[in-house]
DNA sequence: GAAAAGACTGTCAGTACTTACTGTCATCAA
DNA sequence: TTGATGACAGTAAGTACTGACAGTCTTTTC
């Protein structure tokens, strides 16, 4: 990232994302993020006056939070294969933008971040919905056999959110296994347990 | 838990484990500690020296590390719906009673706490292995499809890894859905996907 | 175009609080 | 007597946060 033309609030907010998501809120000082950021420790409280508000800036800075309604709303095109790739990359695509966000959400507990992880709960949830709805649509339409739609909807996104999680770490758990193999395989293997 | 019979050490080790699964290493105090175990601060450091070393203890002491091919050897009925489900109650089973671990080491970073991770990851790896192997073999035997056995078993680990993650904070994503009828969901996916 | 004003920043010294960790002595049970 | 513990006081280091002052750069004003 580039930061030599961004205002001094902007550096320094990405940098506490950033070191914040890898050593913790008490694992980081103010003075770390400040050097991280290229600037003064003094500037930092000017901006922030102190450093629960810098972390409180920094999410509500860079927290992405679309509808994923829309996202969905005109692209569905009813064919369950096409539609999963859909719903898969958006997934994680959602995921990996609000990453450093979850990383930290994972990391404090709820007392000290009021209404942080509901907020990283956020688009997991929407998504169960729109797929439980879709997968009875499909099924309404003799596309798809669903016994228990919501749960299958559920274990998708658990494959999912599960793949994502192993990627969170660098030091990751499986090396050599990459996601979009992975993604085309978690849709031919729903594709073939659900064809009529 | 009823701590009135162990002994000093095991409560402050249990003691510590809660604490900093719950709130990070550096959340908590040795002080808290030591008063959640019942005990005061200075027997604490009688017992441990340091802090440092009284959580690589909690490690130690309370770190699950069974050898998953024993437990699969001459358990396994190669029938497939049957075995998938050993898998997965096993695998659930030994994630949580490492739940504690995993939390501390998804919370602190590795720079602290050398090898944690890596202990924690010994299990999930293994068991790729071996299913991974499973599949194979099933394949041979002419009883399942085995396109790509890795990214198979990769697949079905990442789903209950998924699962077991989501399941893992109090704060659950997704309340309503309890793990049982998702193990079974799981299974039966896996075994009409995999049908010859 | 020069001067003045204002916004932003760095340096440095310092405060107040927390916290890991120690030393001493008394207590108490086996 | 011995071994484990608690109460208490205290040290040393770290850290969030403040105040005072000076420097730089841009903008405004004459």
């Amino acid at each position: 990232m580039d930061t030599s033309k961004m205002g001094s609030s902007d550096k320094l907010l990405l940098a506490a994302l950033h070191l914040i998501a890898e050593k913790g809120y008490n694992g980081v000082t103010t003075l770390e993020i400040a050097t991280a950021a290229g600037l003064s420790e003094k500037t930092l409280f000017r901006h922030f006056g102190t450093k629960q508000k810098l972390l409180e800036a920094a999410f509500d800075r860079y927290h992405y939070a679309e509808e994923m309604k829309k996202l969905f709303a005109e692209k569905l095109v009813w064919d369950l294969e096409t539609d999963l790739l859909l719903v898969s990359t958006t997934y994680h695509e959602i995921m990996n933008r609000n990453r450093k966000m979850i990383q930290i959400s994972l990391k404090e507990d709820e007392g000290q971040l009021p209404g942080f992880r509901t907020r990283t709960q956020k688009h997991p949830q929407q998504l169960l919905e729109i797929l439980t709805n879709y997968f009875i649509d499909m099924s309404a339409k003799g596309k798809i056999v669903a016994t228990n739609p919501e749960l299958h909807a559920f274990t998708f996104i658990m494959m999912h959110f599960g793949a994502f999680m192993n990627d969170l770490d660098s030091q990751k758990s499986y090396p050599g296994i990459t996601l979009a193999p992975f993604v085309q395989e978690s849709i031919q293997l729903f594709a073939r347990a659900l064809r009529p």
